[in-house]
DNA sequence: GTGGTCTAGACCACC
DNA sequence: GTGGTCTAGACCACA
């Protein structure tokens, strides 16, 4: 897979990196099993520091995302049970809606949005996959 | 309105009371021409310091939500043109939904939590004043 | 508090930061709206890095244990819902007893171990409290 | 007995190793005088490297749990005397209760889950042998 | 003055 | 060769 950084937004560095891993696997270019680049060919990848992409994968291991091995890197998880603080979540997500709502998009607009970005999602696949690494 | 800081979130406070003035408007606890509280009021009230304060009501003038004004204080100001960074707000909340997706939330659900959010919106009422502030 | 390090134990150091944690708060020395000191000013204390420490706070953030809050540092977090990963935390509790059973001890003994070690904990003060910091 | 290597597991492969052959004594899988399977064996059935089933063997030498013998294999030993660093293990048994009980887990339910787990436990059968291996 | 991020470079543990 | 830990020092964001 290719990491694009979109710096100079608000996130953080391993903010993006971890990011950017999520969308990888809603849009299927990465699958469970998976390898991800070593930290520190990543990091050079990149041009930034090891630490910070390390960071970037030590938080997608916490929210499950990946696992941390030392003998094969870093690899996709099989998706886990629900984990996820529903709640933080929501009201992230209610702070969006509510942003497009006051700008004045309608309900329906909203909602194509939500469905435009849904329908390119894929489902994660649980079996083997080649994806590109 | 009534703001509630909650010191625990991952937000800075600032943000948190940016946040709070878009849902009010939303929910329509809080529309166009309605006074925000005054700055220092508002401080004493959330016991934390006026820079705060003036940070999240500055950030809120910049994106054209409210005005401000030496003599009358804080105003929320009429809803503008889609002013907001397209772009930046749909790439945040693609990844708001692909980490509801790669949790093994469905379409349906997702959909209808979008759904439900939206639901208890409240068109901006351009033309009333006088909100409990 | 008093953190006292026992280095050369397998643990890390901020493990061990983070046990001593723990443990202040099992036997009462720490309790709920505490604050824990600077990090910098602990690792200047302990000859650490300002680094390592950062992380033991950020492994008990991540586990809900305290907060850590630019405006105020780090302060003991009231005591949240289960969360706990509790089959990790059993099998961990499993080998540990495994190991004394094949060492000989029995269960009248197991059983006083760690009932002494339970009598002196304390019940987590969910009011104000004037700990040592 | 069968040896079952989580990858995902914080613990290393030599360290599930040992934990897997305590836990295989105290449950009665495996009683002293039993072979232990043969290093290459174990490896090849794991697919992990040989050096890693012979540390893992090591560890539980040095413990006094087995006997290494280039003639005859691992053997698993008589139980000894308290051998164990009985301080350092009391201190790790302090921790994990700890951890319960500042998860809100009362005195009765963590002596309940430890009463559990040793209900479980086999007294170690001294004289026989040919357990499967 | 607090924590948060990033960089840099060293050494270790595991495989 | 992989990740894990620790050190060191700089600069930033927030309050």
């Amino acid at each position: 897979m290719r990491f694009v950084l979109e710096i100079a937004e608000g996130d953080s560095l391993y903010q993006q990196i971890r990011n950017q891993v999520i969308l990888a696997l809603a849009y299927g270019n990465l699958s469970p099993g998976d390898g991800l680049p070593p930290i520190r060919a990543l990091a050079a990848d990149l041009s930034i520091n090891l630490h910070t992409v390390h960071k970037g994968y030590e938080m997608l291991e916490q929210e499950g995302y990946i696992h941390l091995n030392r003998r094969i890197g870093a690899v996709v998880a099989q998706p886990r049970s629900p984990g996820k603080d529903l709640g933080l979540w929501q009201q992230n997500l209610r702070i969006r809606l509510a942003e497009a709502w006051t700008q004045g998009m309608s309900r329906e607009t909203i909602t194509q949005t939500v469905q435009a970005i849904l329908a390119d999602f894929v489902p994660v696949d649980t079996g083997r996959s080649g994806a590109e690494v």
